[in-house]
RNA sequence: GUGGGCGUAGCUCAGCUGGUAGAGCGCCGGUCUGUGGCACCGGAUGUCGCGGGUUCAAUCCCCGUCGCCCACCCCA
């Protein structure tokens, strides 16, 4: 970087400008009056929670909670001591760096940025005892998720997601299908084409043991092992189902042989996920059965999904979800049912915008070109009351040459351009021309603002 | 963590086998202190990402480094 530009921003974030913020405005207002509908209320959470409660949620094992996570000592639970070091920073390089060790003692509490929503929402719903309101709760939250690893297209280190959860009540293949349901009209509303919708569903604590281990064990015959990547060998070991999910074009065949876990759902699974599809086509919800659908956590259960889009490049899923029933009870609430998704907007919002979907471009009702310092008084005036009316107004800071004043309203787009000189605040009859045709009238005051309101 | 591609003006890019930089768009100003879009004229911003090497000479070749992009890994 040059001295000049010294700063800018940290790898894996990005500034979003107008006109596109208008789009994600958009989307947003769309989720919020979508969710609506469906009975779904705004929660809105901490984007910093204990670094324990991803742990629990999300597995102390994983890649997300050792590698990605943004961690960090709380340094106001390290006190006065911390404190002191890092004050340090400035004449004795290191000391910050010693703080940090020393805040690891388990006095102090790590905090982190939240990888995701659902443990959060999960957190929230045993934290303010929400067992008692009616059953089920259902939740929806929108915000920045911050992973640290390396971009890519449609993937951030801050990247934003919009979600929802339904906790408590029943496990109902209803609640599933219904969730599905919300998020294609959300999709649908937006006018988000080419979106595919792939289901499976991925047993219970009783069944998926037996299918891993099945799986496992046909992963591990030589003549198997041997045909697939390294990558995949490994997988075997460390999480078989994701062996499903390789891209790897040699390896496609010999996944196709491989068991399937719709053929060894137990009964009450395998009863589950039929009436979730029969659920679905009741709600006219087209669905893809994909058995290679796998989620990489271990307390998701039966019902999981995902859904495609076009123009994300490698990586595609713009919203995935599915059933967690033991999750509430693993952060220390009642056993509770549990189902939900998450929608990453950097993704939908990508899509929208490969299809054409351009952000309604900003509206500029009214430029007021005044002229000369004796106009400037009407000028303010003149901005106030078409502002109160609910106009958007341009009002120029500065004089400047009228052919100026004329071309700067042309070029930010107005639709009108209000001319006050000298002879318009003597006779009070302003003058309103119409950029597009170049036409103008004159208008009291009153008169004009009753004329744009037309 | 791994691999590939790319770094030249605010943006999109050109720059031949090495001779210390250009275009278009945009921005600002002028022609034009009461009439915009058009036209014409003018202007500014670049240590050609940074550091080193080769060379009489490097935007160009070599090495390193940083940054960006894409893909892998992983995936909430």
């Amino acid at each position: 970087m040059s001295e000049k530009q010294k700063f800018q921003a940290i790898k894996g974030t990005r500034d979003l400008l107008p006109p596109e913020t208008a789009l994600w405005n958009h989307v947003e207002h769309t989720a919020h009056a979508v969710f609506s509908t469906f009975g779904f209320g705004e929660i809105r959470l901490p984007i910093f929670e204990p670094t324990e409660l991803f742990a629990r949620a999300v597995g102390g094992e994983t890649d997300i909670v050792s590698k990605e996570m943004y961690s960090f000592p709380d340094p106001f639970d390290l006190g006065e001591l911390y404190a002191r070091f890092r004050s340090l920073e400035s004449i004795s390089p290191g000391a910050g760096h010693f703080a940090s060790i020393a805040g690891l003692s388990p006095d102090n509490q790590m905090i982190s940025l939240r990888p995701e929503a659902t443990a959060s929402v999960c957190r929230a719903y045993i934290q303010h005892g929400m067992h008692s309101l009616p059953q089920p709760v259902k939740l929806y939250y929108t915000g920045p998720m911050f992973r640290r690893e390396r971009p890519q297209k449609g993937r951030y280190r801050q990247f934003y997601q919009i979600g929802a959860e339904v906790l408590g009540g029943t496990d109902a293949p209803a609640i599933d299908a219904e969730v599905i349901e919300m998020v294609m009209t959300f999709f649908a509303r937006l006018g988000l084409a080419g979106v595919k919708l792939d289901i499976n569903s991925i047993g219970c604590r009783e069944c998926r043991p037996e299918y891993v281990k099945l799986l496992k064990a046909e992963l591990s015959k030589p003549e198997i092992k041997e045909k697939l990547g390294a990558d995949s060998q490994r997988r075997i070991e460390t999480n078989p189902l994701r062996v499903l999910d390789s891209k790897l074009e040699s390896e496609q065949p010999i996944i196709e042989k491989l068991p399937r876990i719709a053929e060894h759902l137990c009964a009450a699974c395998a009863a589950h996920y039929a009436s979730v599809k029969h659920n679905l086509v009741l709600r006219n919800v087209a669905y893809h059965e994909n058995w290679r659908l796998v989620r990489g956590l271990d307390y998701y259960m039966r019902t999981t999904f995902e859904i495609t889009a076009p123009g994300l490049g490698s990586q595609n899923a713009v919203c995935g979800g599915g059933r967690y029933d033991g999750l509430i009870e693993i952060l220390g609430g009642l056993p509770t049912k549990g189902i939900g998704f998450a929608i990453g907007e950097d993704r939908l919002i990508l899509s929208l915008q490969e299809a054409g979907k351009a952000p309604a471009p900003r509206r500029l009702d009214v430029y007021v070109a005044w002229m000369g310092e004796k106009a400037y008084d009407t000028a303010v005036r003149a901005a106030r009351a078409l502002r109160g009316a609910g106009f958007a107004v341009e009002l120029p800071a500065t004089a400047q040459k009228f052919g100026k004043a004329l071309g700067h309203a042309d070029k930010l787009g107005a639709r009108y351009a209000l001319i006050l000189g000298e002879d318009e605040v003597a006779s009070g009859q302003w003058t309103l021309k119409t950029l597009s045709d170049g036409s103008q009238s004159k208008f009291t005051e009153p008169e004009l603002l009753a004329h744009l309101k037309l």
